[in-house]
DNA sequence: ATGAAAGCGCTAACAT
DNA sequence: ATGTTAGCGCTTTCAT
C-alpha cells in the first residue's frame, strides 16, 4: 500500500494524498475526507522512513538514561514515552551504564536517527553537549549546562529543607553520603548542604562519593557510624535503604541512634520500615515537562537558535517528606510533661 | 555528507561506496580500505532512513512492556537494549500501561517502523499476535502462544519448589495471592500450584487476581488473614512486600504467624526485613536470550516461516531462594533437644 | 571487481 | 485547490 495506490484509487494526484495527511488545511475539506476515507479502506499508512528521507525529520527522539534499573528513572521514562506517543512520536531508549564513554558512543549513534535528544543525568562534558545541541534539540534532565534547556529539581532547597529539619530536631553533626562523581545533582546537593549547614550552624561531614546502589549504601553505613554523626543525608533512597539495612544489622536504631534522610521518594521509601524521610521529587511530571519542552523545539536546527534556552529551563519544586527515619536526638528529646 | 560526496572524493562510483559498507566482500580489499578511509576522514556515516527506504529494513526493533515502573522489567529492558546495541540496532521502547487496548495500538504504530518485536508479558489475544508474527519476527517474553517463539520461565517448577518448601515446613493450608487477569504467567502459576498442592497434599486457597502493585499486596494481606492460612504464595515480590507491610501493621509476625513466598527476586527482595523467600528468575539473561532470538530471525518475513517457532522457545530454569520470610509452622516447630 | 541507472515512498517547490 | 516534477540517500539489478 503506497501513496500511489491510494492516489489511483481516489482519482487524485499523489500530492493530494500526501497533503491530506501532512497538511490537511491546504485541501478542500471534501477532497481530504474522500481521500482519507479511501486510504482508510485500503488500510494505507504513510511510510515513515520514506517521509524521513523527504523531510529530514524522523518522528523519533532519543532518551538516554544512566541506568534503567535505578528506580529513579522509570517514572521519568514512562512519562516521557507516553507523552511522546500522544504526540505521534516514538522513542529510542538507551542505557549508558553510568559510563560517560558509553554515553558518548550512544549519543553518536542516536543523533543520526532522531529529531531530538532527552538526556537524563548526563555525564558527558558540557562541550560535548553544546556541540550536540548545535545540531538538534536537546533537553537535559537533572543536569544543567549554561545555554541549554533543562528540567531540574530545586536541589539546594531540598537540601536546605533536610538540614533545617534535622537541625530543628537537635542534630548538630550531619553526615552526607554522596552520589556518583560527575553527577550534577550530587554537586548541587553538596553546595546546598554547605550553605544550609552554615545557615543552621550545624557541622557537615562528607562521607565521600558513591555509585548509587543499595550495596554502596550498605558500605557507607559503617562510615556513618565511624564518623559519629547523629544524622545522615544520603544521595538517594536506594542508598539510604542500604544504609538503614546495615545500621539495623549492626544494632543501630533509626531514628533513635541515627536519623536518615534520603532523596527522590522512590516507591519503596514509604514502604520501608522505618519509613524513609526523603526529598520528594516528581519524576513523572518532570518527564512530561521535558518531553513537552523537546517537542516544542523546532526540529532540524540547533536547540539554541530560536529561544534562549536559559528561558526554557525549568526548575521543579521539591518537598521534604518527613517520615519515621528521622527523629530528635537523644539529648534534644523533649521531656514529656 | 552523502554517499555521493564520498564517491567523488574517492574517485569511485556510489555503488562502490555503498558496497564497501554493506557488502565488503564484493570489493577488492584495497578499494574497500581506501573508500572506508576516505569516508572516515570525511566523517561520513550512511543514512539509516535512506537505507531503510531502499532495503525495507530499519535496523530497529520494538520492545513493549506492560509497565516500566514494575521492577520486574528494567533488568530485561536493560539487557535487551544492550544486546541490541551490540548488534548495531536501536530499540523503540513502549509502555502499554497494562492495558490490552493500549498495547494493540502501540503494536499497530510500531509494527510499521521496526524489523521485529519483543513483547513482554503481552496481554493481547493469541490471534492478534499470530497475525503480527505473520508480518515480522516476534519474540514473546513471559507469554506463550502456540507456534510463536518465546522466552519463558519454568513457572510450574517454581510453584512446585515453593509448595514443596512450605509443605516441608509443615504448612497444610496455603493461600495464593494472584496476579493480573490475562496474565499468562499467573495462569501457569495457578496450574503449577494446583498440581503441587495435590502432589504434596496441602490445600490451596485462591485469594483472587490483583494488579501487581504494592497497594494491591497491602489489600490482599487482610484476605490472607481472613482465609486463615499459615502460608501464602504471592504473584510477585512487589505485592509480597505489600502483604508483609500490612501484616506487620496488623501485628502479624512473618514467618512465625504467616510464611510469605514471593516471585521474581527483585532487587528489594533480599533487602526487606524479613528477607523475602522468593522464586528467583533471571530477567537479564532472559532479555539477552530474547534479543538474540529476535536478531537471529530473518527480517522482512513472518517469524514462523523459517524455523518452527516451538523449537526456538526457551524455558529458563528458576530457583527458590529460601530466606527469612518462610519458617516452620508453630505446631511443626521441632522442639530443641 | 566496478559502474550505470532505476527505483524505494514520500514531500515540496513550482505550476496551473 | 490540485497536479507535475524533481529529488531525499541509499541499494541493487544489470552491464561491462
Amino acid at each position: 500500500m503506497t501513496i500511489t495506490d491510494v492516489a489511483l484509487a481516489a482519482g487524485v494526484s499523489e500530492s493530494t494524498v500526501s497533503r491530506s495527511f501532512s497538511s490537511p488545511d491546504l485541501l478542500h475539506p471534501e477532497t481530504r475526507l474522500r481521500v482519507l476515507d479511501v486510504a482508510r479502506r485500503m488500510e494505507y499508512v504513510p511510510n515513515r522512513q520514506a517521509r524521513s528521507l523527504a523531510t529530514g525529520t524522523t518522528g523519533t527522539f532519543g532518551l538516554v538514561v544512566p541506568d534503567v534499573m535505578n528506580p529513579f528513572f522509570p517514572p521519568f521514562i514512562k512519562a516521557a514515552q507516553a507523552r511522546a506517543r500522544e504526540n505521534d512520536r516514538d522513542v529510542f531508549l538507551a542505557d549508558s551504564d553510568e559510563d560517560p564513554l558509553v554515553e558518548s558512543l550512544v549519543l553518536k549513534r542516536l543523533s543520526k536517527r532522531v529529531d531530538g535528544l532527552l538526556l537524563c543525568a548526563s555525564r558527558v562534558p558540557d562541550a560535548y553537549l553544546l556541540e550536540l545541541a548545535d545540531e538538534m534539540p536537546v533537553v537535559l534532565f537533572n543536569r544543567a549546562v549554561p545555554g541549554l534547556a533543562s528540567v531540574l529539581f530545586d536541589e539546594a532547597n531540598g537540601m536546605r529543607q533536610a538540614v533545617e529539619h534535622l537541625a530543628a530536631l537537635g542534630h548538630q553533626r550531619i553526615g552526607y553520603v554522596g552520589g556518583p562523581v560527575q553527577s550534577w545533582a550530587d554537586e548541587r546537593r553538596r553546595a546546598g548542604l554547605r550553605d544550609a549547614a552554615e545557615e543552621f550552624t550545624v557541622s557537615l561531614v562528607d562521607l565521600g562519593p558513591h555509585v548509587p546502589t543499595w550495596e554502596a549504601g550498605v558500605q557507607a553505613a559503617d562510615k556513618v557510624l565511624a564518623a559519629s554523626v547523629t544524622a545522615v543525608v544520603v544521595f538517594d533512597d536506594t542508598m539510604a535503604i542500604g544504609v538503614m539495612s546495615r545500621l539495623a544489622a549492626r544494632g543501630v536504631r533509626v531514628p533513635e541512634d541515627v536519623s536518615v534522610v534520603g532523596h527522590d521518594n522512590i516507591a519503596m521509601a514509604p514502604m520501608w520500615h522505618p519509613s524513609l524521610t526523603t526529598v520528594d521529587v516528581k519524576c513523572g511530571p518532570a518527564g512530561r515537562a521535558a518531553t513537552d519542552l523537546l517537542l516544542g523545539m523546532p526540529v532540524g536546527g540547533p536547540s539554541t537558535q530560536t529561544a534562549p534556552a536559559a528561558e526554557s529551563s525549568l526548575v521543579l519544586p521539591v518537598q521534604l517528606m518527613i517520615r519515621d527515619s528521622t527523629g530528635p536526638t537523644e539529648e534534644s528529646r523533649t521531656p514529656r510533661r
